[in-house]
Parts: C-alpha cells; sequence; structure tokens
RNA sequence: GCAGCCGGCCGGAUGACCGCCGCUGCCGGUAACCGCGGGCAACCGCGAAGUGCCGGCAGGGGAGGAAAGUCCGAACUCCGCAGAGCAGUGCGCCGGGUAACACCCGGGCGGGGCAACCCGACGGAAAGUGGCACAGAAAAUAUACCGCCCGCCUUCGCCCUCGGCUCUCUGAGCCUCGGGCUUCGGCGGGGCAAGCCCAUGACAGGGGGCGCGCGCACGGAGCCGAGGGCUCCCGCGAGCGGCCCCCCUCUCAGGGUUUACCCCGCCGCAGCGCGGAGCCCGGAGGGCGGAGCGCGAAGGUGGGUAAGGGUGAAAUGGUGCGGUAAGAGCGCACCGCGCCGCUGGCAACAGCGGUGGCAGGCCAAACCCCGCACGGAGCAAGACCAAAUAGGGAGGCGAUUGGCGCCUCGGCGUCGCAAGACGCCGGGGACGGCCAGGGAGGGCGGCUCGCCCAAGGCUUCCGGGUAGGUUGCUCGAUCCCGUCAGCAAUGACGGGGCUAGAGGAAUGGUCAUCCCGCCGAAGCGCGCGGGCCGCAAGGCCCGCGUGCGAAGGCGGACAGAAUUCGGCUUACAGGCCGACUGCGGCG
RNA sequence: GUCCCCGUCGUCCAGAGGCCCAGGACGCGGCCCUUUCAAGGCUGAAACACGGGUUCGAAUCCCGUCGGGGACG
C-alpha cells in the first residue's frame, strides 16, 4: 500500500563501482548542509547513496546523518531515473528538517542550469535525454 | 538533619502520521542451473518447485550498560606439528571460583582514613652482572682517609726591646714584659675577572596567598675542641625555613648577587718540672745548670679501633648500662632482625618460647634467577556456487610446404692430459619459436567476381578463480524464577522462556501531550539583624538569607550491535532502593 | 570490522635513567657589517600529547587515556 513513500532495496545504490561512476561522470552542487552527485540512469526509478565519512563525526551521528538523508528522499523522491549520492556534513545534524528539505530540492534540481544531466568535466557525451524536470 | 562510604537498579513515557530489517501464516505472479523423457534440430514436457525471487495482507520481534577502547582470556575456523628444549611474551602473598584469564571471592601482610571503608605489579638483592648524579672520608670491599688510643724515633725557634739578676764588666750570659719575622689555622672587611638576575622593576625589608619540606627548630649568649660538638637563655602545646605568586617601600637603580682570586685588619700557636756531678754565693741553705728522667706539644713511624666524621634520597642494627689504653654485640636489658621448636591455621601468616650475635644499603616497571602459562593467524578466519575479460591444461575442426632455429644420435676437424667445449656433415624427432608460401574461415555484398583481413582462428571440456551471491550467523560456558550447598565468588537441581541478526550496513523521521531538573514576577512561610509602637504578650516597617511558587523559557547525558562469549579500562545528565559510619538536634 | 606503528620548539630530526629548567639545522625577532639587499657574524624567543605509577631522581621505564598514520585474496 505505501509505495509512495517506501524506500526500497531496489533504490539503494550499494555497489562501490556505481559510486566512482557517479563522482565521475556525475554532476555535482554543494549546499551549506550537504554536497549532492546527480546522474541520469537507464532505470525506471531513481537510486540513493549516502556516503557518511569518519570525518563527520562517531557512529551514533553518521547513522543519525544517513538516516535523516533518507527520509529526506522519501519525502522527496524524483520521478525521473536518476542516481543520487549524498554526502551530509557536520551541519546536517542539527538542522531542523525543513531546511533539509530546502536544500535538497534545491540541489538536485540544480542539475538543470549548464545544460541537461551531463557529466560537466569529463565531456563523455552522455546523450542528451529529455527530462522535463529542470 | 548534614557530611560521608559501600552495594544494587533505571537510563524518559504515551499517542498520531509516514517508513526500515528479520521471522511466522495466508494470497497473487513467476524463474534458472540441473536430472529424466521426446525431437534431426530449434525446442517441448515432467521433476526440481509453487522452492527461490517479486508484490500484497495480518501477527509478533527489533541496540547498550557501556554496543566504545581493542587491553587480557576463551569458544570457533584454517594452517603447522614425533618428542623434548631454547628464544620470546605474560603472570607472580595464600586459598578458593571458573572453559579460561592479567578477572572475581575470601583471607594474610603493608599503607591511608576518627570511622564506615579504601588502596597495593605483594617471589628472589649471601646465584651472577650492572647502576647509585651532586655532595661526602666512604655508595658497597667493610677497606683506605680524618680522628681516638698504645709503643718507638726526631725536634722543642730567631730578632728587637723596657726592666731585673749574675760575672772575669766599653762586654757576655740568663729571666721576664711588649713588639716584630716566619709558618699554619680561624674570623671580619674591601676590591674584582667571570657567571647569573633586573624598567615585564631586580636586590633588600615588610605584608598577604598557595603548595611542599623540617620538626623543637629559628634567634641570642657562652664554652670545650683533634675531628667536631656541647650548654644556657628567649620561645613553647607551635612554629620555622626554602621555593613560587601578588602588593607596598618604588618609577628607586648601572644596580644587585654568587664563587674563585687578591688586599687589609683582628685573634691564636712556637716547653715545663725533677735533677747527680760541676760552678757561684753562703750560717742553714739558695741560685745557675750539661747529661739523664718524667710530663706536654709538633712531626714521622709501627700497631689497636670501627664509638664519631659538616654530606646525602640512602651510611654497615637502635637506646641505656657495664667494660676498655681507646673502643667494639665485647657483655647485659629492652626493641628490631635471622634461625630453630611448639601452638593455631589447608596455606599465606600469627602468637609463644628458645637461640644466634647482626649475618652484609637501595634499584629486578636494570640485565637477570626461580615458579607457572603460551604453536601461528584471525569471521576480510573458513566453506560452497560462480558471470564478463585475460590467462593455464586437454581434445576436436581446418592448412600442414620450405628455410632458420630447437632436441637427440653418429662421424670428422680444432683446442684440451681428460671430462668436455666449439665448428662442419649426415640420420631421426618435436614444435602455434621465427620467416615465407599456402589458405579453412571471416568482412564488404542479395549472389558471383573482385578487394581486404587472416593460424594471434573456430569449437568442446577441465581446473584454479575475480566481480557478485550463498553460508559461517545466532540455542548459548544462554536468560528468568525457586530450592539446596557455600562466609562469598560460584555450583548443583527443578520449573519456565527463545530474547536483533544487518551487510554502502535496519532498529527510525516529523509532531503533539505528559514527566523530571534549572531559571522565574506578584504573593505566602521561616530564620537573623535594626527601627518604631506597647507596661507586657505582641504588632508594624526596612534589610539580608532561605523555602513554596502560575505563565513562560532552557535543558534531558554518554553513546549505535557487525562471529560469539567472560573480564578489564574509559565516557555518562538525572533519578530510585538498601546496608553502614561520623557529627549535630529532639524525644 | 580485525591487526600493527608513532607522538620532543613553527618544520625536520637528536637525545636511550642524573652531565638536560632538553641539543642541532631551517624558519622567526633584535644588533653588527653594507650606500642598500643578499650572504656572513653575534644574540634572543620557542617544545618533551595528557593523567597516574616505579625510582632519591623520568623526555627516557611501566600502565591507562587522547590524537595521528598504516596494512588487510
Amino acid at each position: 500500500m505505501g509505495g509512495a513513500h517506501a524506500f526500497r532495496p531496489a533504490e539503494h545504490i550499494r555497489k562501490r563501482s556505481d559510486y566512482t561512476r557517479i563522482y565521475d561522470s556525475g554532476s555535482k552542487n554543494h549546499g551549506r548542509l550537504m554536497t549532492v552527485f546527480v546522474q541520469a540512469s537507464e532505470r525506471p526509478h531513481a537510486r540513493l547513496g549516502i556516503a557518511a565519512t569518519r570525518k563527520l563525526g562517531p557512529a551514533v551521528d553518521r547513522n543519525r546523518a544517513k538516516r535523516r538523508v533518507r527520509e529526506l528522499f522519501r519525502h522527496h523522491k524524483p520521478d525521473a531515473g536518476l542516481d543520487i549520492v549524498v554526502v551530509p556534513r557536520r551541519e546536517l545534524l542539527d538542522a531542523p528538517f525543513a531546511s533539509l528539505e530546502a536544500e535538497f530540492r534545491v540541489l538536485v534540481e540544480r542539475r538543470g542550469p549548464r545544460g541537461a544531466p551531463r557529466a560537466p568535466r569529463h565531456g563523455r557525451s552522455s546523450r542528451p535525454r529529455a527530462h522535463s524536470g529542470v
């Protein structure tokens, strides 16, 4: 029943190779609370990966950051096939949830401004894949 | 009531919406490898299997006391291993508990606290090696040194001078007072190379603070003296000294301080007695006096001694009496220590008695010795399944000719004592080692021709094995309750329960209400002090402290399982329960 | 997760029970030299990660924290 806000295993990014691919050829946007990598994919649904490094804090803080980011993804899930990797910053831990939602929306959709979902730096052309939401 | 001490426990609650991960049941969809059968084959059917996977619904479960640090100990897994030892590491009072431990319990000993109680790496220093700065005679050998005592040897000044005495009298000798020289020692003052400190204010003095140290000292006066020490006074139930910081004299300074060295001044030391002969005077007798003797001092030397020696973190048992030439556990008493015996205790150890005569400093978290334990790695251990790509092995298909190279055998030649090496010729063999030819096949193409690529080909199987997946993975030295044994740790028995299993890693997100703590105006209560009124009881006002206190605000810790247990260590807001100790109050 | 290693001036090192209130080089401050700068000379400031313990005495030896780095078919 609850499918709209669910977060299924298929929506996790798990493989190391997926992460490196998104780091290399996805678009990258910095915010005050987090950094977001976005890359388009062939899948019918979006996927999420979280990279909480030890720099963020001890295990309690890292787990809390991941839970809040997952919650963001559940409530603001893009309908298109996008691979998203979020790198949380320390400021994310104490920020109000509403400010997280605002920043997450902006960072995910900002991938547009400098052209379609495309690797800005590595120029390895991924063909323009019309996405309505920009 | 306050302060303390020990043990145990909890570690926010409830609800709403949206979610996550296992398990169980039901419902819907749906495979594959593989096996069997059929078919020329593509493939089909059956089994595997309605399993696994995907989705839905329902039920039930889902972080900790430290999950942390990874400091110990184990289980488990793989590797290694005849046995024993060495090395290395860890542990170290005794007894018990345990699967094991560096953990726990009980006891002993030592230390701290008024006490409850707390703390302790707590074997061995006559097995050996080594270290102990500075100071000090000496830092481990009980010797040397200083000193004390005994014996022996040598020596016991010089110059000037007041005064005196004697004589053989412009002089000589002797005694005495004072001074000087020389040598040594002590005390005081001054100078100053150099070092250090100081405008961030030195130094000195005074006051205050803090911690550490010593403890009847500090200060004052005197005495003995070889080293070095002793006595008295003041003070006295507590202080004193050193270091550091702050303040004041003080915005005062080219100054202060220490040691070495130099100079100056002061003090101290440098024989006395008896005495035959002799000489002189003489009444007795007296004076001088060589040698000698005794005592004393200085130096040297031979011995005795371990009492004492400013030091130091530490000094060779302590105190007292006797004893001695001086001394000494040399003797005695007490204390300490070692050994032996008895008693109590399983033991560590304790008590008592006897005995020895001191038997030898500290450091083993210095090397080490003794006793005990330990094979190594770690769930990224290990096991199973197994893409793509590359590579390995075996087979099949296709072309299989020549040359070079390779292997082997034979002959000849050169070198060599030989073994053998090198070269040439010939026979045989293998080969995807190289080159050329050949061309199965492939590409362009509807087909042929043609062109291009081309033995680094196509294909089957096998083994290792990467990504990935499955497993190991949660029923266990398990948890709860009770009984029994035990002082306890713990164990035995009985009953009951199943209590997270993720894997880029779940156990939550957002909000509401409540709970707890802190702040908190007005107001109220209590205590203390002051003022006013009142004869008094008391009342009023002011100030301070304290308790209760609405709305509201702030806060609710430390921290997230990763193979699993037993410990240790570290972090932690707030709260609850119980035992005990000290002090105060009331009865 | 499992297992190792290391912490000394601002930086890189030395020191290995007392000679160390810790030494050297570079860097930093001041003075001298120079017309000036550099070089050179003189000089100064500056550190034992933290907390306990052993010892007469600890940067050094032991224990525990904290921080940093590394390895993992």
